[in-house]
Formats: C-alpha cells, structure tokens, sequence
DNA sequence: TGATATTCTCTACAAGTGTGGAGAATGTCA
DNA sequence: TGACATTCTCCACACTTGTAGAGAATATCA
C-alpha cells in the first residue's frame, strides 16, 4: 500500500510531462510532440514509455493495434519524489535550510517573496501539526 | 568559466558528505567513515571516489603512495545543483510552485512555519531584485 | 630481510539509461 | 487487391552507476 517514492530521470520528465498534457494518448502523439525540443525517433520513445510501464509510471492498454497511454502518478507524487530525493541527499532532511539555500541561490523577486509569505500565512491557517515535524531535521549536519 | 551545476547521485552524495567532515583525507578513511551505514568495500569506495576526481567533484593529490582527496565543490554548490535539477525538471523552473508542494506534502511544524517567515524577512531586508526573476515561471504549466 | 599489514591499481560485471535501426503487422485507399 | 502509410515489436549498443575481487606495491617491524 505504502507508495515508493518516485523517481524519474530527465527524459523520464520530458516524457510524462508531455503526457500530463495529452492524455490518454498514443507514443506516435508524444513522439510529435517532443520531436522539436528533443529530436527523439519513435523508437526512443517508445522504449522509455514503456520502461516507464515497467516501472509503474504509466499504464498502457491496447486497443486494436495502438496502444493508449496514461500516466499512472499525479504531477505533484512526481514533484514530491523530487523533493524529497533533494531534501534527504542534499538537506539531511532538512526543510529550513533547504529554503534557506533557495533563497540564496536562485535570485528571487521580491513580487515572488510576497507570494512566498502568502502562501506560508495560507498554511499556517490550515493548521500546522503542533509538534515538531517528524521526519526532518533529525541529523542535522552529523 | 560558467560552472554547469553539480548533479550527484545518491552514492557520490554519501562520499561528498564523509569528505567535507574530514577533507583532507584518505580513501581508507572514508571507507571505514562509510562501512557501517553502507557496507562498502575499500574497492567499492575508492572507485566512486575516482570517478568523482574525473567529474570533477574531488580532487585527488599523491603524496607518496596515499592518495588524499578533497572537496572541489562546496556544500551550498552541491545543495544548489540539487534544487536547481529539481526545480527545472519537476516545477518548470518556477520557485514558489515548489515551496507550495513543498509545504502540502512535507509535513512542516508551526515553528519550521516561523523559521521560513523569518528566513523570508531576512531576505527580503538584504534586498531583493526589483525585477521579476529572470529564468523562474516562464514557462508556467504551458 | 622476511613476514605482515596497508594501500593502491586494474579489471570485471550486472543493472540501468539513452538512443535508435530493421523489419513485421496492420490499416487504408485507389 | 496491391501499394503506401502507420504503428508496433524486437534487438542492439554504448555509456553510466553500483559493486567488488585479485594481485601488485609499499611500509613496518621483529
């Protein structure tokens, strides 16, 4: 039941996020569609779709002779496996420093910190859990 | 001159971790830093550490028959190429998409709540660019 | 100076990833 | 029904990553 978390490569990305546009949708449409920025063959293509089958990522059902395709993961599961690869091999689980390091680093406009604090203050209504976040911050630089 | 950003897998994380706390150092030092929680040989680690030298990641100096190895990128650099991987390929790029998944799927307690505002004040006193940020949500979910 | 311990070098190999060619199978239209 | 177009299946190959063994080179100490 516990769900993995997932972890996709760059090309894995291109892939589903051409998918999230489009579908359900053949390997030919996708093949099109990424034709442009990434000059990939159909072949191409059609391997990582389905090595991404393989892997749980996507589903494939055929009908006829073409096969469908779906995603199998939302958009934010994807953003969330990245996140939380980031965070537990650079940040030690961290999540402070881990904005802290955003700010630092990615220059930032100050129209963006105002949507920042917003959506911090959005939050803090919803109610945050009262005791200490659980799995973060444990190791800190150990 | 431009540095392209450092990308480390899980494997060169661990190394570069046992590195910056005992840099200079040797490969049996590092080994034996990382055989309890991975059980790597010697062998195992003095490959990975190799193959960082020619990534560029560490360097390595002979001094007699030791080889002592070093760090070639900071922590900040690698934390920064790790976010920066993740906010191309997951967020489009875009900054505070990725705080906001961070905050709905991370569970973050009150007070990591007041770090970030805190963080976000200190920020914004050291001066943001009146600008929007150039390379950040250009693409947005097109 | 020989035995022991330490460290290094070289090599290997399986799995995963990026890329795509060749040719079969199927559908379509004159 | 044959010729073309579309899509699929299978296979290949190079490169990266994770992992480590075998044996050489060097240092150390009795």
């Amino acid at each position: 039941m516990s769900k993995p978390p997932v972890e996709l490569t760059e090309s894995e990305w291109s892939i589903i996020k051409a998918i999230w546009e489009t579908e359900p949708c053949t390997a030919p449409v996708i093949q099109e569609k990424l034709l442009k920025p990434t000059g990939w063959t159909y072949s191409t293509v059609r391997t990582l779709m389905d090595r991404m089958v393989t892997k749980g990522v996507l589903t494939a059902k055929k009908a006829g002779k073409l096969t469908i395709y779906q995603s199998a993961i939302t958009r934010v599961q994807a953003q969330s496996g990245e996140l939380v690869y980031a965070l537990k091999h650079a940040f030690n689980g961290a999540l402070t420093p881990m904005v802290q390091c955003l700010l630092d680093t990615q220059d930032v406009s100050r129209a963006e910190l105002d949507e920042l604090k917003q959506i911090i203050a959005t939050h803090e209504a919803a109610g945050a859990p009262a005791k200490p976040a659980g799995k973060a911050g444990k190791k800190g630089q150990s």
